[in-house]
DNA sequence: ACAAATCGCGAACGGCGTTTGCGGTTTACA
DNA sequence: TGTAAACCGCAAACGCCGTTCGCGATTTGT
């Protein structure tokens, strides 16, 4: 008559779902343990691997058994992602502007990217948004305090905050993958005729600080540069 | 001893492997033929549903018989992408500066991805890029001819530009699909008082274009806006 | 003419997410 | 305290996926 405890109806979202019911014997996982053995098998061998079998096996147990923690894959990247969002905390206190706070707060996601380049894949997913990241919106919306300006432009300045960093991180983690191997060069002349140019030193280091200081001032103040 | 055509070894990528040999009977189908056809499935009812069986089917035939054309999904993934791309001509020819000429085509790729809206979970494989993008890239190229700056700074601007293009394509495309069903908002206070304060008149109609302006110069010409 | 190469096709393989049914265990409640 | 409901782990199975293989038929190069 009933069903797993997971799966059903499946009508509240994973977070508010409770671990366990009160009846049935104690669990041999619990939820944790499969998020954290699914993050660190995206972490080593890519989300590509993280597979409700390969978790499984990683907790020496059997696909069909994880249904019993969550209702889907879905769920399980949901969760992955929330837990790693939450290693961004603790959250830097506001000490100087908030310009200068916001840039750090990017400079932090940069490195979980890093830590965890699986996110990539994971991020603009249209699903729930787990109480981690929803305590780092916060915590933005706080740090933009003293900003004056509406607070749709907020949303959508930390939103767009955080896509300019993946695209970043994105960089990093395919730096220079690309190959011509198979295309006509002669076809693209300007092409060409850039890669002759003795490459500039490449001097941006702090790349990711300009752009977000320039989005951050442009968004939120209003005011964008102008040049002829 | 002979392998189908796309699959064997498969030392070259598809852009330069001919579409069939000069042996055999006529071909009933062509590479092309098989992209349109999974473009149109992708447009009308999203990347999921292109599946080698699906487009098959579309054209009245079996999966298998698709390896005659292409070496893998992946390819035909590219040879979709590319074709898309292709979609940008005719450039827009060099009237006024350079910054209004790339904010310009900017507007056209986002258009671009609001007709396919699966580029967007494409555009990010690392992949083989086509002869169309390489085309597209040579005219950015041209474009920021008179810009005096290192070419690695160009490459990583024209990339950028696409990257913020597709985060504004994405928020157009999954406009507030997010839900707060089943998560305890209490415990987010910055978040609930800003919901509380009456939202601004949403002024922004050209966010789009003052993002890439702001963009554009901020990474090409060196100077960042400061504020305090 | 004949062999080599290519065609369409259907069956099959392994992997995936997910469902289902089962025997055994624990708890809530009459 | 007895019993029924709820929950556990598990293994098998379902349908879908990308891909491979072998077959008879067809066309071409020499």
């Amino acid at each position: 008559m009933s069903d797993t405890a997971a799966s059903g109806p499946d009508r509240q979202p994973i977070w508010s779902r409770p671990e366990r019911g009160s009846r049935g014997p104690a669990p041999a996982h619990s939820r944790d343990a499969i998020v954290l053995a699914a993050i660190t098998l995206a972490d080593t061998e890519g989300l590509a691997a993280v597979s409700m079998r390969a978790v499984a096996a990683a907790l020496g147990t059997g696909a069909g058994s994880l249904y019993r923690y969550l209702s889907s894959r879905d769920d399980l990247l949901d969760l992955m992602t929330d837990r790693a969002v939450g290693e961004l905390r603790p959250y830097p206190q506001v000490e100087g502007d908030w310009l200068e706070t916001m840039v750090l707060l990017g400079r932090r996601q940069l490195a979980l990217f890093g830590a965890h380049p699986w996110l990539l894949d994971v991020i603009h997913r249209p699903s729930g948004i787990g109480p981690q990241s929803l305590a780092w919106f916060d915590n933005c919306i706080r740090i933009l305090e003293p900003v004056r300006c509406p607070v749709a432009a907020k949303f959508e300045t930390i939103a767009m905050m955080t896509g300019v960093v993946s695209l970043f991180a994105r960089r990093e983690s395919a730096a220079g993958a690309f190959s011509f191997a198979g295309v006509d060069l002669a076809a693209y002349p300007h092409l060409v005729a850039a890669f002759r140019q003795p490459s500039g030193p490449a001097p941006r280091a702090d790349l990711v600080e300009r752009t977000l200081r320039s989005l951050l001032t442009g968004l939120l103040l209003g005011e964008s540069t102008e040049a002829g």
